[in-house]
DNA sequence: ATATTCTCCGAATGAAGTTCAGCTTCAACG
DNA sequence: CGTTGAAGCTGAACTTCATTCGGAGAATAT
């Protein structure tokens, strides 16, 4: 028990694996996170204060990272989506990423396996502030060359889907950012 | 009066702008969902009825597509996470596009001005599962290439961030699916 | 200047989130 | 094999929040 507690205060959470019914319930607030505990206990064969326990579980161990509006990019004066592949010498240090972290167009960073280094998922206004971001990459030390792939249009836009009929283990850390 | 509750009933909606109050309180959603109204609205320097007004107004107007929680993919069975662009010939047509909508892997789907035509975002249990996608890809008819980036590490992934000090327009019709 | 529209606030109501005590199940252990 | 402890669920009680309503103020149009 005192060790439990300890636990929890060091941040390293001995919780338990994502079973079905917490599936169920992800599957429902992955969908619309604004229902109520009695309609998601019931959507998930639970009652209320079940679904209620579960939910604040997921959120603890970060099973459920964050629950957020989607605001419409267009409504946001952003209506231009782009992925942007980085390529760079001598990366992995993180002030540079902390720079490129902190333009408020850039979305996502990710660092792939194949002929880019860095892959960016930006929104601007328009294709002449596209260039002003291209701009500042240039400008950050590393950045050797990009390639633009400007979205004409979206198709399908979704937040991770559950489905799996396995059960896994949560999470071992608390989510966080990553730098 | 009446042509405004015909222009609902007809989904035509003729919405406000957005302005710098609702701004500031979808940068509070998007950051976080679950706070109260008396504190959206304080942070956002309204009661809390107006603030409950206003989100109303944007989730019905669409400059608040939905809200959703952010399911961690580790926790989900999905730890693996790549893009791939895909080339085709004669796309255009939504079946192909409902084909490969249909595949729960796939997260995003973007058609895309570059040397791609189609850009996936796509969430698989392991290397193998991908390569499984991947088969079903060059089962779609129309699918000549694909190329794949698979993530090695996150550094940044979170929903759209406003702070733009413009008023934009509400986007003019309600979020549907695209297809 | 008057009417109209729009938005806001404060109070009241209703519905939801949250806590609690007690019951059941299951596994560990003497 | 019985006992103990932990974990999970339920229904009821409690508390907080969402939601509605009436009225006041500002801005705009007539």
């Amino acid at each position: 028990m005192d060790e439990e507690t300890d636990a929890i205060r060091q941040n390293r959470l001995p919780e338990r694996m994502v079973d079905a019914a917490d599936r169920r319930l992800l599957g429902a607030l992955v969908e619309d996170a604004t229902v109520s505990y009695a309609e998601l206990g019931e959507k998930a064969g639970l009652s209320a204060p079940a679904a209620h326990e579960r939910v604040k579980r997921m959120r603890r161990s970060g099973a459920i990272r964050q629950t957020v509006a989607m605001a419409d990019p267009k409504a946001l004066g952003k209506p231009l989506l782009a992925f942007v592949h980085v390529d760079t010498r001598g990366w992995g240090k993180t002030p540079e990423l902390m720079a490129v972290s902190s333009f408020p167009e850039v979305e996502e960073i990710h660092t792939v396996a194949g002929d880019a280094c860095l892959l960016l998922k930006v929104r601007t206004e328009d294709t002449r502030a596209l260039e002003g971001l291209l701009a500042r990459l240039y400008d950050t030390p590393g950045v050797t060359s990009t390639r633009s792939y400007v979205v004409l249009s979206t198709y399908l836009e979704r937040p991770v889907q559950p489905g799996i009929t396995q059960d896994w283990p949560a999470p071992k850390h608390m989510a966080r950012p990553l730098y």
